[in-house]
DNA sequence: GATGAATGAGCCTTCATTCAT
DNA sequence: AATGAATGAAGGCTCATTCAT
């Protein structure tokens, strides 16, 4: 049966890996590494606590699991964007694209944010094997077309942070500007406005008034 | 004796109680509350894990310490600067004089993030006693004098987030910045760079074409 | 299969709860709640002192449930004594009953003294629930007959108090009257002996003699 | 200056002195050597925790002080009662004696409790000393006259024991008992009719129904 | 595959004690 | 003589992990 994709319903077992990984993402993106307690996790993944070492041999290697299947999807959505047309608005649909994998995935930059704070072992390895490819594609994308023209290099590091902080940091900080404004940052309203607003800064950052502007 | 400034010399416990709370902010900053062993800041600090217990009574009231320390400078420099003049370049010089405090006192926004993520039971108080006022300032001056005329009240939260997370996020990803670029963003270099690069956004998003460039 | 008394083979956590009861009432009666270390209890029941936390959640809970063990059956004593008939010799039934009870349960008096001296926070439930009861039983069966005619109702808490006394105390004080008088308050010949003299002084104090006798 | 008995007025050091020692007696008589923190009676006797040490080396010999100094006065007290005449009453004297002594001392009971109960190491001390002489005389003074005449040697344990537990026991679980009878077992009036009820009781051991009532 | 029970190591905190002042 | 500061050694309790069932 060639070209036929078997899904096959998931067993118990991987039903049982799915919860733990996601009851373990959640925990991890709020506690980090050491401040989760395994017991936490089993306990929203509804398992008992020895049952996590059936999956994974201990603590450590399950947050590398949990790292490594958030940042997949993003590595997959690049391929795909890699494999398109370059255009004009490569750039502008990637912007969206990534907002919108974040939205439904907000644990993942709270664990790129910890991780990164507390200049934890994989670090180097977020760094490497993801958010520079991101930021390539990303920016890469945004300099095509003719507007890139007047685009000076020694630019590319603020500009690929402030990308970072202003996608990533809006879920990593929706905690605090809820608190602060009282509405929620991972309501689609303040997501879409974000968006245009990212958008925006962008345009600006690439026109020819920039260098000008002093 | 006019015009000298008494500073009494330290007793040896005020040494003491500050080397605790520059050794509990280092580490708090890295792994927050829960992920910080007290050990490890009496061993950074160079005292018996039993004398914290002589300044504070418990690990989180000396988490809150160091929160309260890390804040007052920044209040201080705000009323400082509410102060004086409002005039037309206030907001700028807001910008630096933040970006230059951040600077000497890094651990500060890492410390806000981890509270964030880990939604502490201090984020409130910070976001109301301290970043709602600093918001209001820096916003306050930057739209003051003409520039503000155009400016649209919703666009109030996307600026203030903004303006957090270019300046405090800057401090808070530096390692994964470092990692990537291979640069250090506590340069001195790099830093007049993002506060010349934020003034340079800021101008824009006031400026009379924002609002026609969707 | 009638008569046949089904008792359930105890499972191992059960065993092992057993084990940690007997341990920590041994415990407590000698250091009581404060002077008692977990480590001890743990010890002498030969588990890790960290199993103690899988059967109770503190070292206050457990001292509360040896407590409550510990009086049980003497409650269980009372009830059945007084489904029984009141009858002249009920008293004398009962004091050899508890005398027996006691014997098999040294420990028992040693932790009502204890709380006692302690001024512990069970003290008023042992009062209440407890010795109030078992004095009333006791009391009640004593001047039953037609011995109790010239019984005057001021003494009950003096004749109350000797009771308490010259049962519980006998046990509680065993260690001291042993070395003094180089012989087992515990051994059989004692108890009975004890026993035997408490009758008697109870006979002379329902004696009409008694409040001749000034 | 002979025969004058100088009584110097306390130094400084000797009130202090004092007030640990009183302080230390009311924390030991609760909680025994273990259960009682030094922390505790500094602070109740009002002064800074090391001061305890200027005058006692450790915990455990302040302990030891506290105890001599309560026995001390006991044994003062028989030795005037040895040297007096043994006459007939003199046994009710001594009876007297004791129970307005320890009314004053309410701790020593406990103490003794506490060590007893405990199997401490200064229980035989105790014992040897100190409640073996008392019994001595106490007993000895009791079948003084002519009472004694009918008084057989093998009731002698149980007689001493008696006493112990009527005298000392009444102080000792005086909390327990004012749980139940909401009265205070240290009020005078209920002292005084626990010493008469304990002198009609020895009456009755020692008048010649006694062995004719098995 | 899942779990209750068990444990060694470790964590936060307290304690008894020492020392410089 | 008295104390505030400091500390090593527990003390109670939790944690990550293992294992028998």
């Amino acid at each position: 049966m060639p070209e036929i994709k078997q899904i096959n319903t998931p067993t118990k077992a991987e039903l049982t890996r799915e919860r733990i990984l996601q009851a373990a993402e959640r925990a991890f993106a709020r506690r980090g590494l050491r401040g989760t307690r395994v017991r936490e996790i089993a306990d929203e993944a509804g398992v008992n606590g020895a049952t996590l070492y059936t999956y994974y041999p201990d603590k450590r290697r399950l947050y590398e699991a949990v790292l490594e299947r958030g940042m997949r999807p993003v590595l997959d959505l690049m391929d795909e964007f890699a494999a398109g047309r370059g255009g004009a608005e490569a750039g502008e649909h990637l912007l969206d694209a990534v907002m919108q994998h974040l939205a439904q995935h907000p644990q993942l930059p709270r664990l790129i944010y910890l991780e990164t704070i507390s200049e934890g072992s994989q670090l180097s390895h977020i760094a490497r094997r993801w958010l520079h490819p991101l930021l390539e594609q990303v920016l890469g994308a945004l300099k095509g077309g003719d507007r890139g023209a007047h685009w000076e290099e020694s630019l590319y590091p603020l500009v690929a942070t402030a990308f970072i902080q202003l996608t990533f940091g809006h879920f990593a900080l929706a905690p605090l500007m809820a608190e602060i404004f009282h509405r929620d940052p991972l309501a689609p309203e303040w997501i879409e406005q974000q968006t245009d607003f990212i958008r925006k800064l962008i345009h600006q950052m690439f026109s020819p008034d920039w260098e000008a502007n002093a």
